[in-house]
Parts: structure tokens; C-alpha cells; sequence
DNA sequence: ACCTGAACACCGTTCAAGT
DNA sequence: ACCTGAACACCGTTCAAGT
């Protein structure tokens, strides 16, 4: 018996902090950031919009609540490191659980990319990084330019990839449609460089450019130790 | 005479292409990314919000349009810019560039930096990003991958330093003070890293990480030649 | 050719009211 | 305690109408 239905009334709540999450999360990746609305949430769970306001002080923190738990879920798929892990190892598994999170959930890394949660999933990650380039016995100072480095790499690549990929349809076309239909095409004098990479630049993959720019990052750092 | 005031009516456009841009700039850079509604940038041009419409398809238009405005800027600020100038300088003018315009149009950068506007501004700066790293004498593929490694780069940092810096007021307080409020009070028993490292991490700035991302970039290309 | 204004189908959020 | 429903102040866009 939960608290809820000790309560006055004798009937269970209708929604909760965890339904209300679980469905925000499938409505915005199932029909883009966009489509999560109050309105849209509401009718999904069965109750009026405003309902959800008994649970979550606005949309803000309803959107920080499922970025914190996609954050956790990346942090969770890292168990398995431990003290005495290479630090590469581990900023590269990092960095390939942010991905992995970021291609399963698009619409909420477009959504809080950018943002701070300050939930117990963002703390974890962040202690996680810290500690490993704490143990590279630099400065607090470039430790902590490093940490933001690599994270801010990792989250603004994330980001954009994932902005990119949840565009509302016909501007998703337009753009994805760009390199073929303006940059295919544009005559050789003047884009002289454009055209005689125009087949390479289109076949370049999202993975290819982060895989790149995390290598990037790890060589850059381990140049400071 | 222009060829709007020789037509039937006799009275001039109210509105233009370039009048409706630059006022949409202002809009949206002086009340945020959010503010820039086709209502009130109607009511700022003093006609109705639908009249618009004559010059843009639609709201995405528009803001493709003021988006190839700003790279279009960044690409004019290197005109000094020759033939044979080291490929790591120009790459670095061409970050810094982009950097000063996303300081001074974080809206824009905002709203369009995982877009491609297939413009003018973004077809010069393309050409000259591509021509810079053919002269490197790599692979189409590999030329290509470091191509989009460093636009992507300094778009996706110029665009989350961007969407942090334009979000709502009462949400940027929040986000802004995340780290006092919640990392610097954190318990040293579960998070030494962080609270080790508090101090440093809130003074490192979004132009040092830059940097650092830029640098790290270019050493990383050098490392391909 | 260019702009207006009503209309449609939406938003987030507040607040009084119900149970 | 929890949810409803009306209300407020907004959105982008279409389309017929005006000049």
C-alpha cells in the first residue's frame, strides 16, 4: 500500500514524478522536442495539462528531470570502470555513453545540451570526469580548463548532432537535401574547392567527426601532462 | 526611382528583404532568440505580423537569412586574408571570426548553428575552410572528415556558448548559478573530485575552452599532414 | 504588388473550483 | 492532496479582402 492510497480519498493518484517522465520522454522522441508540450503530456497521460503542475514547478524542470536521466543512464553504463582504469579508457567510454544516449535519446539532448540539471545524474558524471583527470596531477586550474574541455566537446558535439537530427520534417529535408541540391551543383569557378570534395564531404558521417574530435581532445590533454 | 516606387500605386514598399533582417536582428539579439515572433517583429516594422510573409516563405526562411547574415560578417573580416598564408593561421582567424560574431549575434548563432542556410555568407566560408585544407595535399576523405572536424568544432561550441548565453532570464540565473548553488556546497564524502576543483572550475571561461578546443583541432590536423 | 485582418489551430501558466 | 476547466496572453500560418 503506498502513501498516496492512505490518502483522504482512498483513490491513487493518477500521475507520478516517474510516469510523467517516462511519458514526456517517449512523446518528444517519438515526434520531436517540438511535440512535447504541457497539452500533448496531458492528453498522453489521461489528465488536463495542468495537472502535470502538482509534479514539476514548470516545463523547465520537467525537461531537466529527463536530462538528468539520460545523463544517469550514461553514467550507469559505466560500472564497470574502475580506480585503475587508463584515464583514455575511461574518457573514451565516457564520451561513447554520451553518444550512445544521444542517438537514443535526440530530442532531449537538443533540448538540454546547453544546460546545467544539477540532478544526482549530472553530479555523478561530473564527479566521474573530475577524478579521472584529477589523477593526471595537473593544477587545479588546467585540470579544471581540461574537464571543461572534454565536456563541452562531448555535450556540444552531442548537441548539435542531436539538434540536427530532430528538426521538424520538411526543415530536416531541407537541410539534410543542402550538400545535393546547392553545394553538388555549384559551378567551378569560385567554388573550385567545394566541388572537387563536394562527393567526400557528403559520405563524412556524424560518428566519423566525434570519434575524431574526442581523439582530438585526449591527445590534446595527454600534451599537457 | 526604385523599381518598387515606379509601380501602379505610385507609394513606395513598406517593407524590404534587408529592412525586415536588420530589424529582426535587433529584435532578437537586444529580447533573446525567443522573442523573435513574426507578431512582434510586425509590430516593430509597424505593419502587420502576416505582411512578412510577402518576403520570407516562412519563419525558417527568415532565420536562415539572418543566419547566412552573420557568417557572411565573419567571412568579410577576412579579406586580408591570402593565398599563401599558413593553413593554421587561417584556420584561426576563421575560429576567432566566428567567435566574435556569435558574441556579438548569440540569438542567431542560436537559432542556426546545426542549420545549413546554403547562402551566400555560408557558401564563401565553406569554399575558403575547404581550399585552406586541400592545400594540405591529403585524401578527398580525409580532406573532407577535417573539414567538417573543425567546422563542426567551432559551430557546435560557438552554438551551445550561444543557446547558454540566450536562454530566458529567470532560467539563465539558474543555469549561471548552478555551480555555487549546488557543485560548491556539495559533500567531500561522494564528490572529493568536485569539491576539490570548485573554485577553479567556475572561473574557466567560454573563450578559454575554445581555444583550447581550436588548438587542440588544428594540432590534430597537423598530426594527419 | 503589397499589405490588412479575421480566422484556425495551437502554446505555457495561473487560479478558482471541485473531489 | 490532487486534478479540472476556464481564462489570459501569447504563437505561426492561411486566405480572402482591400488599395
Amino acid at each position: 500500500m503506498t502513501k498516496a492510497t492512505r490518502q483522504a480519498g482512498g483513490s491513487a493518484p493518477a500521475l507520478s514524478v516517474d510516469k510523467i517522465v517516462e511519458h514526456a520522454l517517449e512523446l518528444a522522441e517519438r515526434e520531436g522536442p517540438g511535440a512535447l508540450t504541457m497539452r500533448r503530456l496531458g492528453s498522453r497521460l489521461g489528465v488536463d495539462a495542468t495537472a502535470v503542475y502538482r509534479h514539476f514547478r514548470d516545463k523547465d524542470e520537467l525537461v531537466l528531470a529527463l536530462g538528468d536521466r539520460t545523463i544517469a543512464r550514461a553514467h550507469a553504463s559505466l560500472v564497470d570502470l574502475g580506480e585503475h582504469d587508463d584515464w583514455r579508457h575511461v574518457l573514451r567510454r565516457i564520451a561513447e555513453a554520451n553518444w550512445e544516449q544521444c542517438q537514443a535519446y535526440p530530442a532531449v539532448y537538443s533540448l538540454m545540451f546547453a544546460r546545467v540539471t544539477g540532478g544526482p545524474g549530472e553530479r555523478s558524471m561530473v564527479e566521474l570526469i573530475m577524478s579521472t583527470l584529477a589523477k593526471l596531477g595537473l593544477s587545479q586550474e588546467k585540470t579544471a580548463l581540461l574537464y571543461r574541455l572534454f565536456v563541452d566537446t562531448v555535450l556540444s558535439l552531442c548537441g548539435m548532432n542531436a539538434t540536427a537530427r530532430t528538426l521538424p520534417p520538411d526543415i530536416l529535408e531541407k537541410d539534410t537535401t543542402a550538400w545535393s541540391r546547392v553545394y553538388a551543383v555549384l559551378p567551378h569557378e569560385g567554388y573550385p574547392a567545394i566541388r572537387g570534395h563536394a562527393d567526400a564531404l557528403v559520405s563524412v558521417t556524424g560518428e566519423q567527426i566525434y570519434r575524431a574530435s574526442v581523439e582530438s581532445t585526449i591527445a590534446y590533454i595527454a600534451a599537457q601532462v
